[in-house]
DNA sequence: TTGGAAAATTAAACACTGTTCAATTATATT
DNA sequence: AATATAATTGAACAGTGTTTAATTTTCCAA
């Protein structure tokens, strides 16, 4: 009869009215002062509503941050027109670099934050799929690499995380603001010029 | 008269048993969970004692974060032993893993965690000394490494910050859980083999 | 030894936080 | 229209960092 389909869509559309305002007010102040009253307020709810659809912050935040991944996804979309498997890997570490720097705070979330993790720790099936499929991809051109006869002597899943590790390390000091210390005149595009000290690296590989 | 000395000695011994039970919690549940009744409690006196001896919770943490800049720093000691600079970086690193992971809470105040680099930034000569003085030990080495001829092509204060990003990278994703997306077979010692990804890396430069 | 100034310490309050749950309101079905 | 069901609320609980007025303790000069 159509009633039951719009209910459901009704409180599918509380559910992501839910998500929408925690995210306004999380990119606007933070994650420690999104508090489920203000989103409840955003809303124009009681703060009680929202636990009738996440189990707790936590989830809200899970929820956020598979969010990011969707749109560091698309952003990756475009890898697949590169065949050669090196270039591949520079582009890949460009745009997961310009993502974290242009959305930092959901950068923190997928991660910095514990809140996500901590939330996918609390279910049955347990595991990271954002996180799996994001390295996932990682691996593979990596892999392709070391098929094409670069990285010899190194071990996929060690050097897989290595690279990982590299462009983490950048980004999230610089979110965690740890870059101060550099020579002034560094600091401003020290991610962006030590991820071309990377490339010469990976270029001798 | 010794006195005064006493009564000055007395009030340091208050503020260092505040640091030591802030420290004893903060070990034991983490930052977010040790709150300045807590640490009251601790110590047996009231909460609103804290304040005349802290700033703001902020204060108390980044006296704790210092504390564990010397105790990195002297696990950094014996870098002084050796003479070759390429191997005296690989030690470097070395060390800074295992200081890591051995003690990640402390790991994570140093450069995780935003209470501490906050409290730098609400002063007055708002520099970050300690990792000022880290990063610098460093860039020496580094710099060492360049003038015998390694990393040419490099630009010092970009290849330090990729450097310190790797090991960092590698550590700061462990403490934040991102890791158990790995091969079960590679998550227990990935940070060690991926840094002896990174020396392979090193050697060719 | 005592009086009063100075310092140390406390208790209470403020405005928050995440979360739970009984009570209420609104909706849907018979 | 009455009842069953679902949606929503408001109040409460136990906690948070921080401030401040009031209290206690300590000190020293008379």
């Amino acid at each position: 009869m159509g009633l039951v389909e719009r209910k459901i869509r009704e409180k599918e559309e509380l559910k992501d009215s839910i998500l929408k305002a925690a995210k306004k007010l999380f990119l606007e102040r933070g994650f420690e002062k999104t508090s489920i009253r203000n989103i409840a307020d955003e809303i124009e709810y009681s703060p009680g509503i929202i636990y009738h659809y996440f189990k707790d912050k936590n989830e809200i935040f899970h929820a956020l941050h598979t969010e990011g991944f969707q749109e560091m996804g698309k952003r990756m979309g475009i890898l697949s027109a590169i065949v050669d498997p090196m270039s591949r890997l520079r582009a890949m570490g460009k745009i997961y670099i310009e993502f974290g720097l242009e959305n930092q705070d959901m950068y923190d979330l997928m991660f910095i934050i514990e809140a996500p993790i901590d939330h996918v720790e609390t279910r049955d099936d347990l595991c990271w799929s954002e996180g799996d499929s994001s390295f996932n991809q990682l691996r593979l051109t990596v892999k392709e690499c070391m098929q094409k006869g670069h990285f010899q002597g190194h071990r996929l899943e060690a050097l897989s995380f290595m690279i990982w590790s590299t462009v983490h390390g950048m980004v999230s000091l610089k979110i965690r603001k740890r870059v101060n210390i550099l020579e002034v005149s560094e600091v401003e595009n020290i991610v962006e010029n030590s991820y071309q000290s990377f490339l010469m690296v990976l270029d001798k590989l």
